[in-house]
DNA sequence: CTGTTAGCGCGTTCAC
DNA sequence: GTGAACGCGCTAACAG
């Protein structure tokens, strides 16, 4: 594999040079730029990365925290980033937290060690108030998807704001008994941090209507889980008549267990879940969208424009929802 | 960041030495070892990647070669990958090809660059054979997981044993008006060659019970063109008694069809999938098992023994398939 | 605008 | 078993 002096020899100029050439740094006559690149060319040149980084001190790299990346929002997201990274020239270095706490402490501990990244990005609500004071002491610049950390510029999803849509959609469905089933507290508190800002809206939205918000169901945010609980809640004699699911996960467990209990979606139940997850439009499911993959480009791109002039910009953006109405809602 | 100087300079012995007690590499006084390892301690000395990449010409880090990674399968096996990495020490580094030919073109071109990763893993049926060989040009060792590409070691699930344990527990409760639905051809022909495998596997356990197999039903592989082409099929008065959907996000649109037909599953209809995705328990899904995360820790457990003394095995192995009988299953 | 020189931080000969 | 010197491949600082 040549080398930069190669290249150098060839265009007949000195490695600086042929440096100044390749990178665009520093001001290089037109006709000898030429002549490198030509020369490159010819030698299918490509620098070490190695080298580059031991001179620069950049590795080219973004690493990206994620918890069990196995679902449908951290998975998605990843896309987002590694096609926006890609398009930068920089790889994405994957650190799965895992569900447990043995992962996590190894991934950072491994952190520790130097320059492996350029930059971190954080994504959903899953640090702990530990975690984000050790990734602030490691010294490279970090970004949050999800619930902000001090000092770290951070975007989320406007949960509260979800809440309302979700809820004012039935409101103005004519409906009233309408119950919201959220995830559970064993996850991490910062996590759980999103779903009560869901819960909030709703009821924030409920009362505005002159309602009285019934008491938010709560338990692990899996289909599975929710199937098993929305089995019982709607047998109940006083079943309620629409349902604000925290997730879509969430309202397809929904929707499954009304239609094992002969229910009919919409007719006996309205069901509006969140994320417009990619089963959502088979399931015919009414939705809060938001959008990952949109997501992760948007901060890898600021990423990029933040270590080429540092902003020192640690502002936290809150993201719109967007409602999507398919035909699991009805009138009341 | 101390540097190994400082290392050795409070160690009282010189770069070298202090790099050979660190590394494990050459030999090494014992006590002298101790003293070093001490002064690293207590110095909290990281070795730099870059430098280490730089002599060595090792990077320390895994790429992993993945079709859109929004997909159960893949996200699950990188939960796999991610983990055996760490516990290796080892980065993931994360190419995702999209679902589009501009990105596959600039992810391998990517690839052209040297020592990004020390090996790499390619993973689901998703590699055209000019991309193989682009592979084997690059120089750095590659393993598959799926469709193994000559002179590369790989696994691969036995997607025809997958076909006959399906269908033949399906015959086994009785079931003759047996149909396989499997996913489309429009995708890639690597991965085309799984679903027809799946559907060779159909037909010689239909044809072993003396039965005609049914044509295969194509759609795109996913539940909602599952859900819309079941609701015709099942709608016909000759409709089938039992399904063999090619993966579980196909069965899940089928049963959703069922369903909102009216028929009762397994009364009316018994249905198979493939995968034993997240959702599978939820759907209550009988399945036949295959466990990416698994797969995912055995790559790279066999990468990194490679790594440290090359094999040149370039066998292909089947994985075995294991049936898991739920309630979405029953007798004739 | 260009060439020379000096590192970046390690691993690794080759002497002793 | 240990130390001095060199090299990995590139960029940055300084002259010219």
């Amino acid at each position: 594999m040549a080398v930069i002096d190669d290249v150098a020899r060839l265009a007949g100029v000195s490695k600086a040079t042929a440096s100044r050439a390749l990178s665009g740094r520093g001001s290089v006559a037109d006709a000898t730029r030429q002549r490198v690149l030509q020369a490159a060319a010819a030698l299918d040149f490509r620098a070490s990365p190695a080298a580059v980084s031991l001179a620069t001190g950049r590795t080219g790299a973004l690493g990206v925290l994620a918890p069990a990346i196995d679902t449908w929002y951290v998975s998605t997201l990843l896309r987002g980033i590694a096609e926006a990274a890609l398009s930068h020239d920089l790889d994405v270095v994957l650190y799965d937290l895992g569900r447990g706490a043995e992962m996590r402490e190894r991934v950072f501990e491994r952190f520790r060690q130097r320059h492996h990244i350029d930059a971190l990005i954080s994504t959903t609500f899953a640090l702990t108030h530990r975690e984000v004071s050790r990734l602030a002491s490691i010294g490279i610049p970090a970004v949050a998807l999800g619930d902000g950390a001090a000092g770290v510029r951070s975007w989320c999803l406007d949960d509260e704001r979800v809440g309302t849509l979700a809820t004012e959609h039935l409101l103005s469905l004519g409906h009233r008994r309408i119950v919201h089933v959220g995830g559970s507290t064993v996850l991490d508190e910062s996590l759980f941090a999103a779903e009560r800002l869901r819960e909030r809206g709703y009821q924030r939205a409920m009362r505005a209507a002159g309602l009285q918000p019934a008491p938010t169901l709560l338990h692990d945010p899996t289909a599975e889980a929710s199937y098993a609980h929305a089995l019982s809640m709607l047998r109940s004699p006083d079943r309620p008549r629409a349902v604000f699911a925290a997730t879509d996960e969430i309202a397809m467990g929904v929707l499954l267990a009304a239609r094992s209990l002969g229910l009919r979606v919409p007719l006996d139940l309205s069901v509006v879940g969140v994320d417009d997850h990619a089963y959502a439009a088979a399931f015919d499911l009414t939705t809060v969208r938001q959008d990952p993959r949109e997501h992760g480009e948007r901060i890898v791109d600021w990423l990029v424009a933040d270590l080429a002039a540092p902003s020192g910009d640690t502002s936290h953006e809150l993201i719109e929802p967007e409602l999507v109405v398919r035909g699991s809602t009805a009138p009341a």
